[in-house]
DNA sequence: GGAATAGTGTCTATTAGACAGTATAGA
DNA sequence: TCTATACTGTCTAATAGACACTATTCC
């Protein structure tokens, strides 16, 4: 930790000497590409006196006082930056706040996580000509080699979409509208990670009541299937039951 | 806002001048007293410059550098403060962060919620001469009379809390150990707000392997009871269903 | 017609919920 | 013996999972 940046923070509050700690803002931005879970990662700036220079990290950044009027403002403001998309599905992950996760001092940072469709437009490269770019989820989760303590935030990320995944319809905001019912089924296999059964899957999907039907989407396949939009692109439908083979959680 | 604070906390940071918000944290402390389910209030003191004074808020505050060591560190350590307990059940909730939350300038909260029992020697009050006190749920959320956000903030903690109660032991964090069937049932019965079937219950709670057997435990009915004491107490163990009543979720 | 994918029907083991019944204590 | 509570047994309707089957398109 640099002395010099912390002692620039002291400052006086109701009569004594504090230190205010760093808040930033971190955003997990999930996809479905090539068959496989990805997250968007940031190439972190090589100035000097930045920490893990050259390293890759997730999108984020201190809160902007004068720009942002809530915490859920500047997160979308770094996800649009980004990526371009306007709306996507916004939940908050946690908070990850410690004297040592930032070699710049005491920091805290409010973590949320977002689901886009890949197609939208998505990586807006050069804007502050920051690299940024897709990565399997498994990989990287692999190599553990993110800046920060991004490894572990991301791990936490992926356990939430895993778990929620089980017993959500999470997985419809990772595909562009409309889409089919054979697409959704593989976007909850590809994050489950494991095969689901079709009939139960279609049963459980459109007793749920989440989905409009939006006409026959031809394309990819021989025989056209019915697209479907969503009644509610803001929050998930919650099932009574996990998806779970017999005999076992 | 006061111009003056809010100027204070200018400084230095990578050439240029920003702003830092305030970092606090604020716990929710959950606990069952007398058939209704409880939340621990802290009043506001009434010195200069105090926002809220006298006002009923959850307990918390600012984030000390330089005692905290994390976040978590922090949310313990305010709890001990009021509560004497020492490692309660603690989840985060989330994060309430915006330029108006607190008139004293920009602020992020850090939340989590705890659940604890009420015998242990509960309520330390006169340590900062704060008056601690424990409120009836129901009535603090219909009056909405908290400093600050807490309002929404202990809102969106009985949400969760109620949520999650469907499919997890949570409630057994509630009690003190060791507990029986029946008084688990009945913290059940009070944080979901409905009468619960017996034999199912007993069932499920059982059938989840997260109780050992402790012995019989004689009082408060005629027939003594078989008590149990937790397997794990530092977390919940997940249902693959939610209780509910037959037709409807 | 063949291949490939979309979509439906059917059977069965499982089980949650409902409720009646039994067991064990105090008074 | 009566009462109150702890605990168990039984029945049944609902359904998830498994998988076979039909339908519709392209080639």
């Amino acid at each position: 930790m640099t002395q010099k940046t912390s002692a620039s923070r002291r400052h006086v509050r109701q009569g004594s000497e504090f230190s205010l700690p760093y808040t930033t803002v971190d955003v997990v931005i999930f996809t479905v590409l090539d068959n496989a879970l990805q997250v968007l990662l940031v190439q972190r700036p090589v100035g000097a006196g930045e920490p893990y220079p050259g390293c890759w990290a997730l999108p984020g950044g201190f809160v902007d006082v004068a720009a942002d009027a809530t915490l859920e403002d500047c997160a979308r403001r770094k996800l649009l930056e980004k990526t371009g998309v306007k709306s996507p599905y916004l939940e908050q992950l946690g908070s990850w706040g410690s004297a040592t996760r930032d070699p710049r001092g005491w920091s805290a940072t409010h973590v949320s996580f977002a689901l886009i469709s890949a197609q939208n437009g998505v990586l807006i490269r050069g804007a502050n000509a920051a690299e940024v770019a897709w990565f399997e989820v498994d990989a990287v989760t692999q190599n553990r080699g993110l800046a920060f303590d991004h490894d572990d935030i991301l791990e936490a990320a992926v356990e939430r979409l895993r778990s929620k995944v089980e017993y959500t319809s999470l997985p419809a905001f990772l595909l562009p509208e409309p889409f089919t019912l054979p697409q959704l089924q593989r976007a909850y296999e590809i994050v489950l990670g494991r095969p689901v059964d079709k009939s139960g899957f279609r049963t459980r999907m459109l007793a749920a009541g989440f989905l409009k039907e939006a006409g026959y989407v031809a394309g990819e396949s021989n025989r056209p299937a019915l697209g479907y939009r969503l009644v509610d692109r803001h929050a998930p439908v919650v099932f009574p039951r996990t998806f779970s083979p017999r005999g076992g959680n």
